[in-house]
DNA sequence: CTGAAAGCGCTAACAA
DNA sequence: TTGTTAGCGCTTTCAG
């Protein structure tokens, strides 16, 4: 077997105990001694076995990120932000990806987990979803992003106000006829999106300009979703003039419509994404940038907190958004109308 | 505290021992005292604590995936096959990401995981990177991408054909200046994108045509580096009417840098990418398809199967590419010429 | 087929 | 300051 701490402790001439103080740094050790231990524990390459070290303390020594998607964009940026701070920690970072329950555990994977780490960073959830329900009465500390929950911490985004500027960007460019390409077709205050909604409606009721509902299409924020939403919205009678979409995955599949349509955005349509991820830079792709990076690392330093002070009032961040203007808006609203008006393409 | 596997041996009316082959489900339990003790598992929402079971087997009940990058779209789509697979086999995921030596650790980090995990996933790494051949010297159970070691089970894919491929495919086009925008400057065959290069020679080579060196730039795997060498190619006397990249993200780039000398992929100058991301399909982007999702799965099938059987022979996978015609290597070599010839612009 | 008992390797009281 | 002594919760011989 491997080495062992009574084998460090041993050579050292010390007990274990003191080795153990010394191996974690106590102030309360005599120089020599920690100078022995170390020196041993060098020697024979001891590593602690973070198992016994769990099971003695009640400590597991790491967190899991919960999330419904490994695949998104968004994921990786805040993936690494997660993980530099929970390097910092010295926290090793688990990652569960929900859904796909079609093997059902009798312990369900959140619970098991719940066990083998010290708290957890949810990302992007509808928040009573009933598997982070569950959580939340497990009593592990808990930090969210895009939804809150009594009892934890959350870091949020200005959505409201980044899609409300986004529409306006869009209306200050003369554009009457607005086509939306929102997320999923849930209609539930807690999903992550609602304040986006909540956003258009606010910038089209300054306008004066209620949308029309046929230009308002899901997208399930997804590409291939996004494609299919562009493409319906090019069906209609009279296509919109201007799209904006919840999310730069979804306008990169609108763009993929558009030039399937013989179409190009900026030029024949204007087009603005939400994200700010850096392909959209080179897609010409106006976007509303969001620092997922950061929220990663806000999210999890919040959860950090909370693991150390259990008992701590839950705090909620607000993270900015920023509008960032490209070619793909620059669409004018007659431009489009002229193109599109001649006659919907491929009916 | 919560609940203990003595609780439900009592509440049972069984012993301990009895109470953890019933719960793990060996068949030598009386069906009768299984069901009792299902039932007390049951009621008391018993959830076995991972450490103890851990320390007293021997057993992680996880794999550590080991990463230079967590901001690339391969990785992400590797995650999501690896994920996959470890799922089935009830193995929790941990995500490490290397570099950022910046707080020397007196243990290492990989050090450190190996004592708390059952295996590696190693990806794309330099194989005899310090922290790597480290590694294959704990005797743990590695599996790993794109590259090999003695000891360890290895996934790769047909680069060199993959590269020569697209190359192929640029010279049919009629293009006898062809730049081509690698990744890193290191000279190594142990380095992933090695093959890449042995491809694009071998198509030169079967073309009569050496490449020059002025030709070749390195982009760094990274969007930004990937617009740096377009830029240094559009700089050149006599720029090159097609490009080859070895990476999406690169590509994406250099479509960048192009629209940005007002030159348009596939108009103005062919483009070619590596990975096949979904990304591309909307910038119609041609590629070599790279099926990164089935490779995480691959490798993480290795990786089970090594940790089974400990000493089995060494396995090496290769999986296929594909090459993805899309408008943007539709540039022809005159055309290209034609505009470019004119005058490099911005000297 | 079941139960008693001895650890797995480490930490945390407690005493010295 | 250091060592002794109990566990942490589970698995696993080994008897029965």
């Amino acid at each position: 077997m491997s080495v062992t701490l009574k084998d460090v402790a041993q050579i050292a001439g010390v007990s274990t105990a003191s080795a153990s103080r010394a191996l974690r740094g106590f102030e309360t050790v005599d120089p020599l001694i920690r100078e022995r231990v170390m020196r041993a524990a060098q020697r024979l390459g001891y590593v602690g076995s973070h198992a016994a070290a769990a099971l003695a303390t009640g400590r597991a020594g790491s967190v899991a990120i919960i999330t419904p998607f490994l695949d998104r964009l968004a994921f990786q940026r805040m993936l690494t932000g997660v993980h530099r701070v929970l390097q910092g920690a010295r926290l090793d970072l688990l990652v569960h990806c929900t859904g796909d329950p079609s093997d059902p555990h009798p312990v369900p994977p959140h619970r098991r987990l719940a066990r083998r780490v010290d708290g957890f960073i949810v990302l992007s959830l509808v928040a009573d979803s009933p598997d982070i329900a569950d959580l939340l009465h497990l009593d592990v500390p808990v930090a969210m992003f895009g939804a809150h929950a009594y009892g934890t911490s959350s870091v949020h985004i200005d959505d409201r106000g980044g899609a409300a500027g986004a529409v306006d960007h869009l209306i200050a460019g003369g554009h009457r006829r607005i086509g939306v390409i929102y997320g999923r077709e849930v209609d539930n205050p807690a999903v992550l999106e609602h304040d986006r909604h909540c956003g258009i409606r606010d910038a089209f009721g300054r306008a004066g300009m209620p949308p029309a509902a046929e230009l308002l299409v899901p997208g399930d924020f997804t590409m291939a979703g996004g494609a299919r939403a562009m493409t319906r919205l090019l069906e209609l009678d009279e296509p919109p003039t201007a799209v904006f979409a919840f999310s730069d995955e979804m306008a990169y599949g609108a763009i993929q419509a558009l030039r399937a349509n013989g179409l190009h955005p900026g030029a024949d349509v204007a087009l603005v994404g939400y994200d700010g991820h850096d392909l959209s830079a080179a897609l010409e792709l106006s976007t509303v940038s969001v620092p997922f990076e950061e929220i990663g690392a806000t999210v999890a330093r919040q959860l950090l907190d909370r693991i150390q002070e259990p008992g701590m009032p839950d705090v909620r961040e607000i993270l900015p958004t920023q509008f960032v203007s490209r070619f793909s808006s620059q669409a004018l609203a007659d431009r489009g109308a002229a193109r599109l008006g001649g006659g919907a393409p491929s009916s």
